[in-house]
DNA sequence: ACCTGAACACCGTTCAAGT
DNA sequence: ACCTGAACACCGTTCAAGT
């Protein structure tokens, strides 16, 4: 008798770290960090919990994994871009959106710097400032600048949103509230806050975002030939 | 019988909102947000976990308000500054060496945007800001993307600190490891990494910040009048 | 008013035992 | 090789009962 040709297909259902990634995405999206729980995931995937231990290490690789799995897909459906600087922004802004849409990526990759997601994000803003003209031996400091930034203002909009969740009200309404307890704060000891606290209400996250990226390419530019 | 003038004096040993907030920060400087916990709390304070909850609502209340006292001693021992840019960046560097020296006060201040810590902060480096004469329309996007920058680095460092702790090697071992990772990339997928790896390994995170307030400083200078 | 400490409803992780 | 599920050693939080 030959060998069996047919190999004897996975069962179709069985686990496989991609599967537990992806019902773990599911899980955060549906209820955010505090959703994603070994008894939880084990259920979903029909299956006892020490068996999750096969395909990965532990809740912090899981937590870092669900996160590539999203970074990777930003960072390759981002579009190209004219200038860097267009590039570097758009880049940014698929950043952004990914954090808004999966809010505990944030957090989680604030967690995890000089792992894969990370490398991932430097090397396309890398490869920006370089075409940017930014000098080799301040590039690293330049692309950690803007890293920072971005996983900064993503940890801030996470804890916004988880915020917002936990209270039951929506984003803006909590916005709203926190304005308005600026606005009460002492006038001797707190008057710029006071004096911020209209804007603060109605303020647009993205454009705000934006706004920093735009200052720091700003810094960034190549003094202009005279 | 007159009414007694000697007030009965709190037990010197009694509980109290600032020695439990006090010896949540020796917690925390000990053993990072893992060592934050209710029982080790009560033992080192010899009383019960339950009548912790007499003086504050929850875990994430504790971790604010051990935050808060650090973060107010911070800004109020932090030098005034000649010029408004150089009082940022002594505002901005007070903060760094804090969240440097107690590594858990980042990730916690992450998680509480708007929440008294991070209101004394705005206040501080809006009014320098104002100083500076940033136009009061944008005051609120430029104290943000400071804001932003500052708490980005802060979590990563602790993230670091962190990491370095759990495997029990120094910081800069763990730089070292990281950045051997780095060099043995793809050098098709990883080219900018590969070729940041070396000054990763000895780059400075302190001169790094500070480069990135200064990028940021740049953005928000007046335009020179000509 | 403030404290006690047992009890509740969870966690992440391990591991002998199965197939 | 991969999975099962009970067991271990924890958590944060509550609450009747004390003083």
């Amino acid at each position: 008798m030959p060998p069996k040709t047919q190999r004897t297909p996975r069962r179709e259902d069985s686990l496989s770290r991609d599967r537990i990634v992806e019902a773990s995405i599911a899980l955060l999206d549906n209820s955010g960090e505090a959703g994603l729980t070994f008894r939880a995931l084990s259920e979903r995937l029909a299956t006892g919990p020490g068996a999750l231990y096969w395909h990965i290490a532990n809740k912090h690789d899981l937590l870092i994994a669900a996160s590539d799995a999203v970074i990777a897909q930003a960072m390759d459906s981002c579009a190209a871009g004219e200038t860097p600087q267009a590039a570097v922004r758009a880049i940014a802004l698929a950043l952004f959106d990914v954090m808004d849409a999966h809010p505990w990526v944030g957090s989680a990759l604030a967690r995890a710097p000089g792992q894969l997601p990370a490398v991932r994000i430097v090397e396309r803003l890398g490869q920006q400032l370089r075409a940017l003209g930014v000098p080799d031996d301040t590039q690293w400091t330049a692309v950690s600048a803007l890293l920072s930034y971005i996983l900064g203002v993503g940890g801030q909009n996470a804890a916004n949103a988880q915020f917002a969740r936990v209270q039951g009200v929506n984003r803006s309404d909590f916005l709203g509230e926190l304005s308005n307890a600026w606005s009460q704060l002492d006038p001797a000891q707190y008057p710029f806050v006071r004096s911020v606290a209209e804007q603060f209400r109605t303020h647009d996250d993205r454009a705000d975002f934006l706004a920093g990226i735009d200052l720091l390419l700003k810094g960034l530019a190549p003094r202009r030939s005279r």
